[in-house]
RNA sequence: CGGGGUGUAGCGCAGCUUGGUAGCGCGCAGCGUUCGGGACGCUGAGGUCCCGGGUUCGAGUCCCGGCACCCCGACCA
């Protein structure tokens, strides 16, 4: 490719907008441009990466079996419909109507489909396990775009999904995935670790996340400093020791004046007790509007992830004046004792004494005691935080990391045949509902993560198996006549080769040829120059080095197959 | 959706406080000199100043309304 005519400019500056790296990076080297919030545009530098890591992708699905297939993007609202999806995903997907007036979804994940198919296609046990996945646009209304491709509202995702007899047929084909992503993620150069994840929209139990760690993750992941513990912040667990603080002689609540103290840490400070001495009450509506009061200790932040949960709903949401009113709390006042409302209380509430809200105002409760002067379901549906025990080995501490999700798995069971009525022939004769998992990676957010975690201070540095191009072949000048004989005619040798190349044939200073060089990061760099060519030379200089070779013309093509061929696949 | 910010040439920005010829750097085109780390000179092209309304003799600038984009938070590959 002769990078005189190459579609796309690299920019000396980056846009203001590119915050992250990566990001700027991305810009700046041509691989994509924006279009609309969360919307880009491959150019062509970025969609031969693009190609690449779905290659990488296809061939480890490919050798756990899995079989390549493609559904359409215009999912109908009928089969959504069946699932309960259709209402609940109604917040962040795209819809549309045909001019019949039926409804579409531009697909979010294509759960519901395979499973149509595979009622279609797959009648008996003898035909499972099976392993189908797709390349294909998903469509996403995230309320937030952000960091380039990290984020998105189209983008393509390999999702795969699996369908076995049973849960132990379920576990091997989850563990078969679980195996393609570490050599998937480990091939195009990303150092991903597996975390225990939350289900969300996608139903089911097991699930695991493929983080890779990095400060411009937007995921919060807990690692125990002590046994293999890694949670995401959603769905992590921390070891509550049993030392229950005893009730036993504790004096009835009593009123105590706490005038405009609104806040724990206004409580905090006028009190002179630690935030952990108080009740946090907050009131939450879920997605049908149901009001719930959430009790947890006042050095604890409520995860809405694991709230979303416990009340089996889509969304939650802070409650209104109405809602406190019709609980009969007052807002900066609220607490359990009293209140008319569902409650639930958070696991890290004890059974000693508090200080809580007395639902009238300026006042407070002192030795409020649950089980005593209130109740409330125990659930939990705090944050674990920095230094929080490890719930696995009860020794490690766990820290919080930040991290990009670029793949999950999920074990769902028989969440969707059952609502799908999806079911084969059995060895004993009867109908059984498929046991199934799904299994994705966003490609694009794969493709900016690598840079994140592949570049220097001048530009890119591309894993070979996922460079645009292998060889860089830079002329020096261009418009010299044995410079560009000689720079064509390895060029030419290389491609012979299937060597992919980029050729510099611009008319431009060695300074920014050289600079762009470094910029798009292309693993391997050959300069043919006028002094190179009068030692009968070409220089050989891998990005991720510092140091360079001088190799013989004649030879130059040899050599540079070879180290080509060295390179990982 | 809550909070904050920004919209002026392809990109980065100034001009707005205090209304009066729309500017700078990079990039782009032509010519010449250069030619191993983002060269230099000369000449030139390129603008609905986000959109709509208002105030005014006159609006990039002031007022009102909208839209878009970015950042932080809540949600996802």
């Amino acid at each position: 490719m002769r990078q005189s005519k190459l579609f796309g400019r690299t920019l000396r500056e980056a846009p203001a907008e590119a915050q992250t790296p990566g990001h700027r990076l991305m810009l700046r080297a041509a691989i994509a441009r924006p279009l609309a919030a969360g919307l880009y545009t491959w150019l062509p530098l970025g969609f031969r990466v693009q190609k690449k890591v779905e290659q990488i992708i296809r061939e480890e699905q490919d050798r756990i079996g899995a079989q390549e297939m493609e559904m359409p993007v215009l999912t109908p609202a009928e089969t959504w419909k069946q699932t309960g999806r259709w209402d609940m995903l109604e917040p962040i997907t795209f819809r549309t109507t045909d001019h019949n007036g039926r409804e579409f979804m531009v697909s979010y994940t294509h759960e519901e489909f395979v499973h149509l198919h595979a009622i279609q296609e797959i009648q008996s046990y003898k035909q499972m396990p099976q392993i189908v996945y797709h390349f294909q646009s998903k469509g996403r209304d995230e309320a937030r775009p952000r960091a380039g491709l990290l984020r998105v509202r189209e983008f393509v995702m390999k999702d795969a999904y699996s369908f076995d007899v049973d849960q132990p047929g379920l576990e091997k084909s989850y563990a078969a995935e679980y195996g393609a992503y570490e050599r998937t993620f480990k091939r195009m150069g990303l150092d991903a670790i597996s975390v225990e994840s939350d289900t969300g929209a996608m139903g089911g139990d097991v699930a695991h996340e493929f983080q890779v760690l990095t400060e411009v993750g937007e995921d919060r992941i807990a690692i125990c400093s002590n046994c293999d513990y890694r949670a995401n912040m959603e769905k992590a667990t921390r070891h509550m020791d049993d030392r229950r603080a005893r009730a036993d002689g504790v004096p009835p609540p009593s009123q105590i004046a706490t005038p405009g103290m609104e806040s724990i840490e206004a409580l905090e400070a006028s009190l002179k007790q630690p935030k952990d001495a108080f009740l946090k009450t907050l009131l939450f509506r879920d997605q049908s509007g149901k009001v719930v009061a959430v009790v947890l200790a006042g050095d604890r932040d409520v995860n809405e992830a694991k709230l979303r949960k416990a009340l089996a709903t889509g969304e939650v949401k802070f409650a209104g004046d109405a809602d406190f009113a019709a609980a009969g709390a007052v807002p900066g006042y609220i607490g359990p004792v009293g209140l008319k409302a569902r409650v639930l209380v958070d696991q890290g509430v004890g059974g000693g004494a508090y200080i809580a809200g007395a639902n009238k105002k300026d006042a407070h409760l002192r030795d409020v005691v649950f089980g005593r002067d209130f109740a409330g379901e125990r659930v939990d549906a705090s944050d674990v935080r920095e230094s929080d025990v490890c719930p696995k080995c009860k020794v490690g501490k766990l820290s919080i990391k930040r991290g990009v999700e670029v793949g999950n798995i999920f074990a769902y069971g028989t969440y969707y045949s059952e609502k799908m009525r999806a079911t084969f022939v059995a060895e004993d004769g009867t109908q059984k509902p498929f046991v199934g998992g799904s299994y994705g990676i966003g490609v694009g957010r794969a493709v900016q993560t690598i840079i994140e975690t592949h570049h220097d201070d001048k530009g890119i540095v591309w894993p070979a198996p996922v460079a645009p191009y292998q060889v860089h072949v830079i002329a020096l000048p261009v418009n010299d006549e044995e410079v560009r004989a000689k720079a064509e005619g390895l060029v030419a040798d290389l491609e012979k080769r299937s060597i992919e190349v980029l050729y510099d044939d611009r008319d431009e200073t060695a300074g920014v040829k050289f600079a762009d060089a470094d910029l798009i990061g292309i693993p391997l760099r050959v300069t043919v120059s006028k002094r190179n060519v009068k030692q009968d030379s070409a220089e050989l200089k891998l990005r991720s080095a510092s140091e360079s070779e001088m190799v013989p013309l004649g030879t130059a093509a040899d050599r540079i197959g070879q180290i080509v061929g060295s390179w990982p696949r």
